[in-house]
DNA sequence: CGACGCTTTGAGCCTGGTCAATACGTGTGG
DNA sequence: CCACACGTATTGACCAGGCTCAAAGCGTCG
């Protein structure tokens, strides 16, 4: 049980902080901060001085290219840590998706109780591992997959999140805009929209409002996904 | 300098491993393998009781779904740490794109080294999260750049690497296939060897063999890369 | 020399992008 | 209360970049 981490997940990066012991007592007490939507976290270059926890809302993480196009890596929902692994400066930016509060953590202080505590550098270490995991099935799904299976596999993975939530893994509302799901997925706002509108005509999913989402007909959704790498 | 590290690359995950300090130490007495060209390291799966370093040679690290489509994640080369960040069993396969040395770390013993020297995990983390760094670079490129700035980029993000090693930056050989590199950037076969042919075409690059390239024109290079994210 | 693997090149098609108009929803101000 | 504006989403028509299918080239090894 020294094994080091990794896991899956998916449109899920920022990690998630199940059983984090030592870190939840020193987050606990940690100052809380508000951020609106569309409010920045941190930006790339800013100095890399907090490691934030979400408690409520979703932040968006992604990095631009100098014409504007922009790459979301993953989204962090309440529960996951973000800013972790950055040395010195941030290499993306951290912006809120919707009304947010966070746990600011210094880095100092992250670091002492990484001191006295060693599991909790295990700990933070399994988070990074699992938000490489996270990133590399997103690759796969970006690189790989056709428009319909990027947008299923999305939606299924934010099901699948639900349900680890103790939610309706049928029933959920999406954050994020068509915007951010396409520069998630490497898709346009109309292809996305497009999608949707194709799954709900097929009667897979249902809308009642635009970011609400039903999932109708799990089982057909699943292989519509294709082929779930391995696992599982 | 406790900082968490985060670093910049691109074709290279797998973690370069420079001033590894102690685990030089425990990686130089530690068994040589050697695998031929397309044999594996690991297969999804596999228990993970092992993390090797690359001596020569060149490594791929892809995932595949159920259907075939291949996405290679990254190329590791000497001084790259492989199969770090999983967790009980490989989440991908790695496979040599040519005659390998590894040099193979049981995880015991490097729990072991973890234990008494506290830089080690930390650079053990530093390393993860330069993966992670990496792969989100290349997800900017696989889900945002058109196929010939993947390819370009790609093609400096080498040349960087060539130098960084003491190479010459403008002429190296290319140890995987044109079906590697398609697999990387999320491209066919076809489409990398028409790009080639196109860069060649424009003069700037050359290719004397099919395997080995010169930049001839670095600066127009360059800008086809288009909008280098920020950094630089 | 022939076989095999990799690469290149060609022709045609299709998925998804682009451009543009319209719809929808919410908040604001007259 | 309605008109309007703004942001987001949907839909349509058209286009093109990259994929598919197919056929040669080329190098290497037996």
């Amino acid at each position: 049980m020294h094994s080091l981490s990794l896991q899956t997940a998916a449109p899920h990066t920022g990690v998630n902080a199940r059983p984090m012991g030592g870190l939840d007592r020193t987050l606990a007490q940690a100052t809380l901060r508000r951020v609106e939507a569309k409010e920045f976290v941190f930006i790339e270059g800013d100095p890399t001085t907090h490691v934030f926890r979400v408690e409520t809302g979703a932040v968006s993480l992604y990095k631009v290219l100098a014409d504007g196009r922009r790459q979301i890596v993953g989204f962090a929902y309440p529960g996951d840590l973000i800013g972790l692994g950055a040395q010195g400066a941030h290499v993306m930016n951290a912006q809120a998706i919707k009304p947010t509060r966070l746990r600011c953590l210094a880095m100092a202080t992250l670091h002492r109780a990484a001191a006295e505590d060693p599991a909790l550098g295990l700990r933070l270490y399994e988070a990074v591992a699992r938000d490489l995991a996270a990133t590399r099935d997103l690759m796969l799904t970006t690189g790989q997959r056709s428009a319909t299976e990027r947008v299923v596999s999305f939606l299924m993975a934010f099901s699948r999140r639900s349900e680890r939530n103790g939610q309706d893994p049928c029933d959920f509302e999406l954050p994020m805009t068509r915007a951010d799901i396409g520069d998630f997925l490497g898709l346009t706002i109309e292809t996305v929209s497009r999608t949707f509108t194709k799954l709900k005509t097929l009667g897979l999913i249902e809308l009642p409002q635009s970011n609400r989402v039903q999932l109708v007909d799990l089982d057909q959704l699943e292989s519509l996904a294709a082929g779930e790498d391995d696992r599982s």
